[in-house]
DNA sequence: TATTGTTATACTCTATAACTATA
DNA sequence: TATAGTTATAGAGTATAACAATA
């Protein structure tokens, strides 16, 4: 007896993709709730980290481009949970800082999207998990690795 | 010394993301010359595995709405990859069949995504690449099951 | 010249409602 | 009525080119 997607079920690449739409239903129901999205999420929680972050090396943490990041920081300034100030030195730059306001919420959050996170690797040992995360880590690595090189596909085809 | 995201790296969810976003680029450059994306790939997969299957279980198989998977057919059939022809006992239902070019596709492009996935765990022994595959089928059933269920984040808060 | 933030645009993936033809 | 496939549509996420202001 076989499954009908075997070949598909040895890609680490395909079993990515499946976790990741899997979680997203998920995650997106535990945020709505505090108004936020993935995005604005990850956005609010390295800008609460990191008080006066400027917006192109938040785009490079998050590694999302420049303009794609425009949009979720209006979402971000728009309720008052982050605000935009003219650095001082550099006046083309914005430093980013989240309000009271924008602390509180992430840390309600996060809270919440913790527990849920936890639940993804129920019946998992705390070590299984570290090495889950270990591990996509590396597949992140190796993928950017591959398209920033030569051509792929020539993977030692001898 | 700390990093910008600490917070968002402890959790299973963003690294799979990260993961999956580092994925895409490759998983693109790799199936481009066969004129293949990562939806039409899967499919024509699974169709090359299961003749004769049925549009409403492929949907199923791969976890796309029906809606969506019209498109992805329409995108193999015009080249002539897959056939699409009238079950005889429902005349509702198209059954779906690869063509010897569109096995011949999917063989080609299998191989070269095959190199190209066992780059992304590049150092990891055979079992911690199976380890990494079956702990993603348990965060993607984790994930299922949250959202299935009743309310999320009431997971034991006591 | 190069960089910061921005606008405009486009492509992929995903999700829902409503239609048609068959059952 | 229910199901198989379809159409239309909308929301996210992601990517590139080109611009104004500033360095």
């Amino acid at each position: 007896m076989m499954s009908f997607d075997t070949d598909l079920r040895g890609l680490v690449g395909y079993n990515v993709k499946r976790a990741n739409s899997s979680l997203l239903v998920g995650v997106g129901k535990v945020l709505k709730p505090f108004g936020l999205r993935r995005t604005t999420y990850s956005a609010l929680s390295v800008i609460a980290q990191n008080a006066g972050i400027k917006q192109s090396d938040l785009a490079q943490v998050l590694a999302i481009e420049r303009p794609n990041l425009v949009q979720i920081l209006d979402e971000l300034q728009k309720p008052g949970l982050i605000e935009r100030t003219r650095d001082a030195n550099d006046r083309r730059a914005y430093r980013l800082t989240a309000t009271t306001a924008g602390i509180e919420k992430i840390a309600a959050a996060a809270k919440k999207l913790r527990a849920f996170d936890e639940h993804l690797t129920k019946g998992m040992a705390a070590e299984e998990r570290a090495a889950l995360i270990a591990a996509l880590r590396r597949v992140e690595e190796n993928g950017a690795e591959a398209w920033e090189g030569r051509e792929i596909g020539q993977v030692s085809t001898t």
